[in-house]
DNA sequence: AACTATTGTCTTGTATATCAGATGATAGTT
DNA sequence: AACTATCATCTGATATACAAGACAATAGTT
């Protein structure tokens, strides 16, 4: 059972697929058919012959006069059921919504996958210049509070090969020393808060809470967004509101 | 280029996919691994193979402690990116919450997907005895006054090929005639109102208004179920909204 | 413990989906 | 109209994904 060897040979169209959506989500509008076989790195008939399967399934639909596709109903309607059985996303979100008009700060509802941070849900703040976050987005796991948290119950061999070489640069090129990473997360180990601060940029900070499942392990993560010098009170008040919303969210055994 | 002649040979992945999800959709909650293979009438490895893969990329997630998968995170965030991208399920979806709540009854918003119409927006009514329907449930086209829109710049040969046989007997084993089908939907062109009545059941009428595009064609429609005996002023008052709504959502050259 | 039923993994042959590249279609420019 | 560039379809060869079925593991029953 070989890893991928990125030797020349053939592509799984289940492959091709996810690579296919996941462009889609990244560009986060639709895109020209043309373009995807470059973008994809992907052989142009084998992209027109896979668009052409998933459009009539109406995962993918046409989109506007020139050639551009975009997701289809049929992903929304998955998405609609996904979010209907899924506790935890349905009340995380709105959690998350409640925080945010509590605190009138940006946060975040954080999972896990893979080797990086996926936002599933996120609610602006109501500051002048809000720090902007888009659901959907997914961040290098040594950028966030939230991923500390995540990864706070993995062993330093588990962490190690979750986390790609070029994940440990930060936006401002700095890098983090991977041992640096895992001490912060194995920190984060029976916290209910874990603090970072101008990771991301310089002029923001991240605090973030844990949500365990029945087993007792972190299954998520709520995420606050908020500038640097904020009022030490108000950030008092904002850091209660949030451990109290990991709690809620929290399955008690 | 044969149409599939259902001969023992194999079945591409991405056909198994497609089945897959809509197998999940239909059935609504997660659902065992070992039940797929014969649920989709497919090879056990086929299908081991293929939720591994579609796990590992998020599409789908494993769900509770017996092997049950449903709809993974992938999903819920793309029907994000599907909902944000596409203004007419978007505002639809909003018009038909507002129309609902105006009305006091249950409003759907309806598009064609292949051969059958698809509720991708719901909001129930505030009678005591609510008539419910699920989104993302998938209704035979002969059986609404919607569908009788959508179709309704098809033509008798399209229409005829839209229609498998068993989506002509109604719920109550009655048989609606395809002539008569065709005939509803070409009767419905250049109609901003259709109306059906005892046709899922004998105490419901739906009425149905276009939704045009651009090009003067028809994309979707909105849909009202209403119980039969209602109040004929309450109901001209309704036909009204109806109307106005899907008036509305139409794009205007 | 032996037996049965159910669920999950592994191996192997082959039908076929992928891929490279040619060809065809369309649009834009001189 | 001729020329270019871009976009889309088609064709044949073959690497491989699918399928069949053996095998292994687990759970439930007698």
């Amino acid at each position: 059972m070989r890893e991928k060897k990125q030797q020349v040979g053939r592509e799984r169209g289940i492959d091709r697929i996810l690579k296919l959506l996941s462009y889609l989500n990244d560009v986060g509008q639709p895109v020209r058919l043309s373009e995807l076989p470059q973008a994809l790195n992907a052989p142009k008939s084998t992209i027109y012959e896979l668009v052409r399967a998933l459009t009539d399934g109406g995962i993918l639909e046409q989109i506007g006069n020139d050639n551009k596709i975009y997701f289809g109903r049929m992903i929304h309607l998955y998405g609609i059921s996904y979010m209907r059985e899924n506790a935890l996303i349905r009340r995380g979100a709105a959690e998350v919504d409640s925080l945010s008009e509590l605190t009138g700060e940006t946060s975040e509802l954080c999972v896990l996958n893979r080797n990086r941070q996926v936002i599933m849900h996120t609610h602006l703040g109501s500051r002048p210049m809000r720090i902007s976050s888009q659901s959907g987005g997914q961040i290098p796991l040594p950028w966030t509070a939230s991923a500390r948290l995540l990864l706070a119950q993995f062993s330093p061999a588990e962490i190690k090969s979750l986390i790609v070489t070029e994940d440990l640069t930060l936006p401002d090129k700095r890098k983090v020393k991977i041992e640096d990473f895992i001490a912060d997360c194995h920190a984060a180990r029976d916290k209910n808060l874990v603090e970072t601060s101008g990771l991301i940029n310089s002029f923001t900070q991240c605090l973030a809470t844990p949500i365990f499942d029945m087993r007792g392990e972190i299954q998520a993560a709520i995420c606050l967004v908020l500038p640097i010098d904020i009022e030490a009170q108000h950030l008092q008040k904002v850091k209660q509101f949030l451990i109290e919303s990991g709690r809620k969210l929290s399955m008690h055994s």
